[in-house]
RNA sequence: GCGCCAGUAACUCAGUCGGUAGAGUAUCGCCCUUUUAAGGCGAGGGUCGAUGGUUCGAGCCCAUCCUGGCGUACCA
């Protein structure tokens, strides 16, 4: 609990608004309602012809402008607004109260008439009213609303009253989350639940926040990906399974990166990535359609089209392409570092060196030299192996794995493969992961004696695919920030 | 982490050369029946992010710290 100590007034508004709560209850009993019945929302309102009675709104007051014997105001519901004109001659003896006692911030209910202003507005002519709540803090000003970024987080229920677009945003959030639900629900998914607190944090190379559960007296960690879980499933017998999962990363924050966040991840027995791959535009292009109706997207002043389909492009294609470096020939550390000088590739401001192993400095070569240079959705198809711990094996070129992204405005939107089912290349893997863990990698994978034993019992052959939602949401909101897509990201404290 | 910028009333912001704190919105009082950033007259409201220093005197100059934003680096 927070400390909810010290209530006292901050300032004279604070005060005079106390003040009227007891003008409040001595009229009503209460400044704060039970509860109140609507007839219209402000949207369905706005729409109905002049005369339309009764129509009954409840919504915060967020603007009010008084004459002496006439009032107009404008009430905010989730839906819209709607300006009402409370007149003393149609009030009488309701109309001071309103007059005295109402504070933008506060909220109301209105029963009245349609009618339209000289003005031209549509508007409600007030018969009755009911005090439903009291502000006790004044909102915003009102041109220039809530702009303080740092505001804008920590008030963002503030941010949400006073920014259309903020609030525009947080729904698409919403109606993006539920078309892909959607989709998977009616493709024969499973939505399933799985740990958030683990006892080891796998299945991706990332650092986890660690914590202390008492009554085992034992570290545990907040997860950093669903993977393995969704993968004992199918082992179950789940065969198409998917969990919105929170998850946990300790690591930096800034405008593509947040300590929690959410990934989407499913899991399907008997595909392998390529079926995926086809399932992937199927999702996205529903996705846009349901909630954007168009395949085409603005990001700042990029159109990103995603329309045709995506094209394929292998990582070493990619890789030999952009820098010259061919990661099939190049089979050790050193190799790759030497071909990089032959190119002029310089990564040392970026990585240590001497930590590194080969797989991350590809990785490194790939995110700086071609990732951020893929706008247009494409999908970057097998990586090298040592890059994918949990991936299978390529049939035809054992140094890659069946797997790809999908890369949209240089951005890493999925990925996915066929997931390795294989337990004796699994248990090797994972003792890679910590042989390179040994020799100073920061960036390995933990391995689970608990997993490779669950594939020991047998795996069906299956696809795997994630994707991170908030980085999704905010292309499709043209967000630059993924603070801006996430309603309450963790600050310092005040 | 590093670099740059910012923090003044509840909100948005001014504050000159270092001379004792300003506006608009909001609040309170008065006037006002067609406004929509309504208008007019009047009033109240401040630990100038914090601490220390320089100075006769600091919102302003200096140092340190706190908080945030942006850029950059790393993980999605």
């Amino acid at each position: 609990m927070g400390a909810v100590e010290n209530r006292e007034p901050v300032n004279d508004q604070m005060r005079v608004r106390k003040d009227k709560i007891q003008d409040l209850r001595r009229l009503y009993n209460s400044a704060y309602a039970n509860r109140y019945e609507r007839t219209h929302n402000c949207l369905i309102a706005q729409a109905l012809d002049d005369g339309h009675k009764p129509v009954v709104l409840a919504g915060r007051v967020i603007s009010i402008r008084q004459f002496g014997k006439l009032i107009f105001g404008h009430l905010q519901d989730f839906h819209g607004k709607m300006q009402f004109a409370a007149q003393q001659s149609v009030l009488r003896d309701k109309f001071d109260p309103l007059k005295r006692l109402v504070d933008i911030g506060d909220y109301i209910g209105i029963e009245g008439e349609v009618f339209t202003t000289k003005k031209g507005e549509k508007s409600i002519n007030v018969v009755k009213w009911k005090f439903l709540s009291k502000a006790l803090r004044p909102l915003p000003e009102k041109f220039h609303g809530i702009s303080d970024p740092e505001l804008r987080l920590r008030r963002r229920y503030l941010d949400l009253v006073m920014t259309p677009d903020s609030m525009a945003r947080f729904k698409k959030r919403s109606k993006i989350i539920r078309a892909i639900r959607e989709y998977l629900n009616n493709n024969g998914f499973y939505e399933i639940d799985t740990p958030i607190l683990t006892g080891k944090a796998s299945g991706a190379m990332a650092t986890p926040f660690v914590t202390h559960y008492n009554a085992l007296d034992m570290n545990v960690y907040l997860r950093i990906a669903p993977e393995t879980y969704l993968k004992r499933a199918i082992a179950g017998g789940f065969e198409k399974v998917y969990e919105f999962a929170r998850s946990f990363r300790n690591e930096g924050v800034d405008s593509s990166h947040l300590p929690d966040f959410t990934l989407l991840e499913y899991y399907v027995a008997y595909w392998n990535y390529e079926d995926n791959m086809v399932f992937t535009e199927r999702l996205i292009r529903h996705v846009l359609m349901e909630v954007f109706n168009d395949v085409r997207i603005k990001y700042g002043d990029t159109v990103i089209n995603f329309e045709t389909s995506w094209p394929r492009i292998s990582f070493r294609d990619l890789l030999l392409q952009d820098t010259g470096v061919d990661v099939y020939e190049c089979t050790t550390k050193e190799m790759v570092l030497e071909d990089m000088k032959k190119e002029g590739i310089d990564l040392s401001d970026e990585i240590d060196i001497e930590k590194a192993s080969r797989a991350t400095i590809m990785d490194q070569l790939y995110k700086k030299m071609s990732r951020p240079y893929l706008i247009d959705p494409v999908f970057v198809i097998h990586h090298p192996l040592d890059l994918s711990p949990l991936a299978r094996r390529n049939d035809e070129n054992p140094k890659v794995a069946d797997r790809f992204q999908l890369v949209v405005n240089g951005w890493e939107i999925v990925n996915a493969y066929s997931e390795l089912v294989d337990p004796v290349d699994q248990a090797e893997r994972f003792r890679q992961q910590a042989q390179a863990k040994a020799e100073g990698e920061i960036e390995a994978m933990e391995g689970e004696t608990d997993f490779v034993t669950c594939m020991e019992y047998g795996m069906p052959p299956m696809s795997g695919w994630g994707m991170g939602i908030d980085r999704l949401v905010a292309l499709f909101t043209n967000a630059s920030s993924l603070r801006d897509v996430v309603l309450f990201p963790l600050l310092r404290p005040e």
